[in-house]
DNA sequence: TCCTAAAGTTCTATTTTAGAACTGTCAATA
DNA sequence: TATTGACAGTTCTAAAATAGAACTTTAGGA
């Protein structure tokens, strides 16, 4: 499958997967929520090749996730600045990093701590429920077919609650 | 960069990524979440070439995401099950769709709705702070070097809270 | 005997990525 | 004036990953 058919799935995760779904976009989308915006700061912070790296800005500026921003004229330089859909990934970023936090940390701990603003605590992420504000699990979750879902698509179970 | 070199880095995000940081890891693990278990549905579903699909859960199996259980003998089959690691990838799989839900559909809605089985409704999931509660913003955190940090990695900027 | 199912493995051609060098613009310095 | 350096890319070749198709193995059933 070529990436540009996964915007075309009728899938949320497929199409999304089609804007972030690769290393160096995830890498990159996490030094733009450390405030990194200019290409050689990406470029030396995380050793992706200049090419590369050009290629995944672009990406995620043609998808809307980042925007170039001028920084200085003469000789004309952008900074790349997150969109609010960018700031938007926030949960996806922080939910991956958690989940390494759980799972992925050697006997040093983990490399940074989070703190919130509001209540000037380290905390952890936890998704819940919308509607009744319990914390989510898999187990607790029914799918059903919405307006947009296609009737036998390949990228679907023919059934998604069969055991 | 290597993906081995990933699951050193000194950083959550990057050790998730050389977890499940490619497309195809990604879209297995929803059909996981859909009840999808063996590898001709993996393989049908999904459009993957056989060689990869075969790769990835091998993969996912040496992280301890899936784990093989048999389900015949003579001859040996097996279906691929998540494990708890696997399972709590659930808030990375949902943060995906929903963004997806919210930026990436088109006029007919969503393909898919999620009900809560604890409260009976159709839900969208929501990111919180688990000290205080609240709904997380990337402007309300502020970044700590925690006990796992390397001074001055490649893989970090070098003061995450400059601008 | 032949056909089918399941779960892979093997093969070649194509695409993507890594790694390094190169380009162009401008400011500051010698 | 010539040189150096910062910045934001582009271009090149070699190496690695992926696509697409065919093949293998084990066993049950027609």
């Amino acid at each position: 499958m070529k990436w540009d058919a996964l915007e075309e799935e009728p899938c949320s995760l497929a199409r999304t997967v089609a804007v972030i779904g690769d290393r160096w976009s995830l890498l990159i989308l996490r030094q733009c929520f450390l405030r990194v915006r200019r290409f050689d700061e990406f470029q030396s912070s995380l050793g992706v090749t200049r090419h590369l790296l050009a290629d995944r800005l672009k990406k995620l500026v043609r998808f809307g996730v980042l925007r170039k921003s001028p920084y200085q004229e003469a000789p004309k330089r952008y900074e790349y600045i997150l969109t609010q859909r960018g700031l938007d990934l926030y949960p996806i970023i922080m939910s991956i990093v958690h989940w390494g936090n759980v799972h992925m940390v050697d006997s040093r701990g983990r490399p940074l701590l989070h703190e919130h603003k509001s209540c000037h605590k380290m905390f952890d992420p936890v998704m819940i429920c919308s509607e009744c504000g319990e914390p989510l699990t898999a187990k607790a979750v029914r799918v059903h077919q919405g307006p947009g879902a296609r009737q036998s698509s390949p990228m679907h179970a023919k059934d998604p609650e069969k055991h």
